[in-house]
This record gives structure tokens, sequence and C-alpha cells, in this order.
DNA sequence: GGATCAAACCAATCGTTCATTGGTTTAGCC
DNA sequence: GGCTAAACCAATGAACGATTGGTTTGATCC
């Protein structure tokens, strides 16, 4: 409670007043284990301020990323759930490589492609972030987290939630099991190089929102990535 | 209703009879659209039979796969649905209409492509009976359900498991509700006489195991849906 | 005795209702 | 302009009853 807020002492408005109360509840380890705040009309009340405040510092939160609200259920801290994972697990079994392969090549390009045309500047600019990490990677292990990584925020940034989940549906199985080591080996020195160069040649489509050349690229990039599969499969069935 | 049935004539038992009789009620078109069954009591006051039988002959379909029981839900011919509803259902409250119809755009091609490349002779014949459905059906509500049947089945006969639950997922959200009324009203009799051009060229391109063509056809397709639905959408939003 | 039926009960599901909660608007107060 | 209070909307969830499949029991009929 901050029943003795002195009132003589206002160089902070009421609005940053709230924010900070409540941000101090979020970082702080005091909520329940499902992360469920006090309802709105509740901090209200607590703090002694307006719902309109709370809504407004809750507003802030949750630009942030700290906490996410749905209506009629609450508000929560940190981020909202995916339920995708379950579905992925629960289909993994009857999928192969080559038809997640098949399927990646189908949605991939089209993502670039939505990707290239709704990309912002600080966008293009992580997606550049990400390739060099990629690229600098040092194991086989980072590199492949690194270059997942790329795709799904490509996936992210092209702004459609049905895609994105089905192509966090396609990558949660993927990365899966089994072919995980098949993967592995189809990973060598030369191919990095010329996965980094194919990760160069979209991200430049993007930056020029030429959303056609992305979608080539990115279903050129993803060719390599097949043949090599297949290869690396073909060798040790 | 079998009320005649003569009690000198006992050459099938009690539990063959019943079982035939359900099993016609399947394999005739004599369910509503869902394909839900009467429920256990209502057959066994129906076949003037006992529920006991009754359970026993479901238990012989079930069996065959030609049905599945639920309980609290009722009994249904076919066969049970994916998990991914549930996904659908929760993902389904942030996906409007415009976006779904992106996602169509990206992957039902892809399906078509793969369906001509993979259909068998019976394949094909199954289309276009689904096509004729929809040709034939009376109502706005019965042709969107005929036409959504065939969507699915290329779906199917395209034969990746990743790709038609990404496509289930897309359909089922569609399906969901909210829009149903606005696709409605882009569904008159003008616009359907077109879809069923449409179709007819989807399915010479599958029946032709020309891939391109089809991908083509349904690509036409789905952008005159897209329209038809834009239209209706600005006409009220 | 085997098969069948009637009845009763259990457990899962669905539709309805109602309270709760976030989302939004309006009016009034410094 | 910033803030509070109040009222309403819309979505969610808990609770209840009705429905439905799942199961058991005992009676009935060849």
């Amino acid at each position: 409670m901050l029943h003795n807020r002195p009132k003589d002492l206002q160089e902070t408005s009421e609005a940053s007043r709230v924010l900070q109360a409540i941000r101090q509840i979020v970082s702080e380890g005091l909520l329940p284990s499902d992360g469920r705040l006090p309802t709105e009309r509740h901090l209200a009340a607590e703090l002694e301020a307006g719902r309109a405040s709370v809504r407004r510092a809750l507003d802030t939160l949750e630009a942030e990323g700290l906490i996410w609200r749905k209506q009629g259920k609450g508000t929560f801290a940190g981020q909202p759930p995916d339920p995708t994972e379950e579905l992925a697990a629960q289909i993994a079994s009857d999928v192969d490589p080559l038809s997640a392969m098949e399927a990646r090549l189908c949605i991939e390009p089209a993502l670039a492609d939505l990707c290239a045309r709704r990309a912002t500047a600080d966008d293009v600019a992580r997606l550049r972030k990400l390739a060099e990490r990629t690229h600098d990677a040092e194991g086989s292990d980072s590199a492949e987290i690194w270059d997942g990584a790329l795709h799904h925020a490509i996936a992210r940034i092209a702004g459609n939630r049905l895609m994105l989940t089905a192509f966090t549906l396609i990558d949660e199985v993927r990365m899966g099991d089994d072919w995980q080591e098949k993967r592995h080996r189809a990973r060598t020195p030369e191919t990095r190089a010329f996965y980094d160069a194919q990760h160069q040649k979209i991200i430049d489509a993007i930056h020029a929102r030429d959303g056609t050349a992305a979608a080539n690229a990115m279903r050129e990039h993803l060719e390599t990535l097949f043949d090599n599969l297949r290869k690396s499969m073909e060798g040790r069935p």
C-alpha cells in the first residue's frame, strides 16, 4: 500500500508514479505462479489512482513486451503463450524431412515476399545482425540456432499471424528430432559460406523492398538446403 | 421404421439385423452435414432394439473405421478430427479475413500442385463428385460446406501432413465465425457460377497431372474470392 | 445358458447463465 | 490538459443442468 504519499511532493506526474509502482510489481517476483497481475480496478484502488492511469501504465508495459493482456481473462507478466508447440509435437511422428522441406518451400518464399513489403528499417537492421551472428557462429550447433532465428524473424516481420503459426509449426517439427543429425552432416564449411551468401541476397532484396526477388532468393536458398539434405540422406538412409 | 419385422423369420440374429440397419444409415447420405448419427437411445427406439444391441453394432462400425464416438458429444460418421482445431480456436481471435486469404493464397496453389502430381484416378473421381455437389447445392450454406470439402480434399490428396495441418489450421480459423456473414454476402448466384467454372479448371488440371496449371487455376480462384471478399467488406465494414 | 432388454448410474460434453475482467466512452473535476 | 469516476461493451470463465456415450445390474425370453 502507498497510502502515505506526500501530497506536497508532486515532482513526478501521477502517470509515472503508477507506472513505476506497477513496473516494480512485475519486475519483482511478487506474482502468483501463472504471472497474473491484479485486475485493473484492484490496482487502481491499491495505488489510489484512477483506472485510466493504471491502463496507461499497463499500455506502456505491454508495448515494452513485459506484460500481455486479454479481455475477460486478465493481465499477465511475460509473453503470451504459444500453443503451437503442442500441436507440433503431436504430428511430428508422421512427418519426414522431405515433406517438411516441401512445406518450407511452399511457405517461406511467400513469407520473404511479405517481409520485403512490410519490413521497417529497424527490421532490416535486425535481420542483418542475425545474418552476421549466423556467419560468425563457431560450431555447427550455434550456426543452426542463429540460422533458425533469422528465418523466424523473417516470418515474424511478414506480419501474418496464420502464416507465422504455420511456419512455427514446421519449424518446431523440424527441430523436433531424428533428422537433426542428418542436417548436421549436411552443414559443412563450404555449404555454410554458400548459405551466408544466400542469406545476404535475401536480406538485400528485403532491404530493396523487392518482394519477388526476396521470394526467389529464399526459394533458391531452400532448394540448396533441400539438395544437401537429400545427398546426406541417400548416403546413409 | 421397421415395425413390420416378421417374428417368424429369425434366420439372422438381432445383432446382425441392427448392424445392417445402422450400416445403411451411415453409408447412405442420410446424416446431417456434420455426420452426426442419432443417439444410441434414439436408434434403439427406432430399431425396436435394446441399447446394448445398438452399442454392439456401433462397436463393429467403429472397429471398421466407419464411425467415431465421443462421450458426451455423440457418434459421427467418418474419421475423428485433427488436434488442429484446438490451435485454430486459440489463434482465431487475432486473425482477420484478409490475412487468412493471404495465407490461403500462399498455401493452396502449392497444395493443388502437389495434388496434381499425386492424385490417383479415384481421387480425381472424388473431386469431381464434390465439385458436382457444390454446383448442385441449394442454399448458400450448403454450397459453402461442399466448397470447403472440395478444397480440403485437394489438401488431403496432396499428401503432405505438415501442409495439410497448415491448411486445416487456416480453414478452421476461416470457418470459425464472425466473417461467415461477410462471405455469405460475397456469394451470389453469379459468383457461384464463376466459382464452379474455376473448380472445373482446377480439377481438369489435376486430372491432366499438370501441377503448374493446377496451381495457377487455384491461384486465380482464390484471387476471385479475395476480390469478392474485399468488395463485400468495404461495402459494409 | 446364452442372448436380449430395461433401468439406473457414471463421466464427458454442450448450452445457458452470471460474475469477472479488459476495452471504451462520457461526464465532471481540478 | 491531465485525471477521476461512472457506466457500458465484449470476451472470458465458473457453475449449473440437460444431453450423450460408457458401464453395470437384474430381469426376461427363447
